[in-house]
DNA sequence: CGACTCGTGAACGAGGTGTGACCGGGCGGT
DNA sequence: ACCGCCCGGTCACACCTCGTTCACGAGTCG
């Protein structure tokens, strides 16, 4: 799980036609796209610096310079989807466009949602090669989640992960400092609902324990809220934490040698479940 | 990818429209291309072994079945370009072909020569995303793979490698450090989606591993992700890491005594069960 | 002090992966 | 055109990982 949010596609109309405009306008804003409105050619350079996907030009805007304007952007953009809109043309025009780098070609009146979708087919190849998820590293205090290497590093030491523990830290490494009950957990990293009695969870938090400590056994990460859930945060070991239990040390802590003496600490404002 | 057809366009037209055809086929003479004629649907595997740049289809022909097979053959080979050609449309069947994956939407009567320019605007953006992952050599770690001679080199050690072996490794290099999943690997040596339940990738990367460990034992190059894919990067071999925690630190393990400072208790001796 | 929650280790079963063998088809040599 | 080799792809089987579950002890709260 843990899908990534897509960019809005961003995009930039070259025209004057302020009514096809106002309306092509309204359905871009109900697409959630990002978009720039001219009513004159924009420099190659300034399209690169805009980051655009696309480009939407009407050719008549660009007068007798159409052509040479075409082929530029078209050569110094070669990952830039181009469509042409023009008010009329002929089959040959069509050709020259298409042969000079355009992508596509649309003849008015042509209906806003054709444009987008063809705007889109024109987008969807280059996207398709951009593996498009959530390859952003995350970083939470001493540790780093690399969703691309399907590994996580904690103070420089990688920590090998399988499938479900990636998801698991990962989830909690974003939600850096939030308490996140299980039923949350399980639903966005297994998909679908926690079945009644489940304790995966607690046994994947117990894994992750296991290997974050190893790593590094200065610091504690993952902070349990008792009849709540789970907590990432990076913390030094040792410290007790109010609100958190105390494990670590298992095996030797029920000795009744208990290392820290801090005092009863004032219950955790949180753990109410009503 | 393994579709190196360079320079003539290899194309297939689906289509009954004589009139039409005998025109446009004259045109496809004239620029060179290969191109095949059927008067009803191919199935995929057939679309798939024909090596395909683009695809020219009248939704009439396909009766009612014209939209899943649209959407079947763009899930299926999503790099192939895919022009439909219709009698009469709406807007709305229009949109509808170009979401579930046409490239471009032509109403007849129209004008073979823009249907050509358009097959090529569709071809020509498909090739600007392959390109740029070609001809210069990549090294990794002992490992170069040399693109413009179809070899491999292992610590000045030539590798014999066939084409699909070459393609992957390939493909591993210039990801390295990456993990692939077999879908995108497929994806992108194949050039088509991966089947369900094929082990193709599998079987090439046991190859490869045979190959590479012969030319130099010393170093592991692929590793497996399970339930994932595969990741390239350079590491000596004898080191067990299975997936699992790096416990490639046999000298770590005594951390026992070391790390926690104040309080007795001999951390869970980990690893080690009776 | 009793009921519930959580940590921990072990074990099992599903299914993912490694591996060798086989087969059909394409390509080059003759 | 014929033939043989090589390569790509499939299959079956063995192996192994990992997710899940269970049991029990420790911890926490009322």
């Amino acid at each position: 799980m843990l899908s990534a949010h897509d960019n809005p596609l961003q995009i930039a109309v070259i025209d004057t036609d302020t009514g096809f405009l106002q309306v092509l306008a309204k359905r871009l804003e109900g697409m959630g796209w990002r978009y720039r409105i001219t009513g004159g050619p924009l420099p190659a350079d300034a399209l690169v610096s805009m980051r655009l996907d696309a480009l939407v030009v009407d050719l008549a805007v660009l007068g007798h310079q159409a052509w040479t304007y075409l082929e530029t952007i078209t050569q110094r953009l070669p990952g830039l989807g181009v469509v042409v809109v023009t008010g009329r043309s002929s089959v040959s025009q069509r050709v020259r466009g298409l042969r000079l780098g355009a992508d596509d070609w649309m003849t008015k009146p042509c209906h806003p949602e054709e444009l987008i979708a063809r705007v889109e087919a024109v987008v969807r190849r280059r996207q398709s090669d951009e593996t498009g998820e959530d390859a952003s590293p995350v970083e939470a205090g001493e540790l780093e989640v690399r969703p691309d290497q399907f590994q996580a590093f904690v103070s420089g030491a990688s920590v090998e992960l399988t499938r479900r523990e990636f998801e698991l830290i990962h989830l909690l490494a974003l939600a850096e400092g939030q308490v996140l009950q299980r039923e949350d957990i399980y639903q966005r990293v297994w998909g679908y609902a926690m079945a009644h009695g489940d304790r995966s969870v607690d046994v994947f938090v117990r894994k992750l324990r296991q290997k974050l400590e190893r790593a590094s056994p200065q610091w504690r990460y993952i902070h349990t809220h008792f009849g709540v859930g789970y907590r990432f945060a990076a913390e030094p070991a040792g410290e007790a934490e109010p609100g958190a239990v105390a494990e670590t040390d298992p095996v030797e802590v029920s000795a009744g040698e208990m290392a820290v003496p801090v005092v009863s600490a004032p219950p955790p404002a949180a753990a109410v479940h009503a």
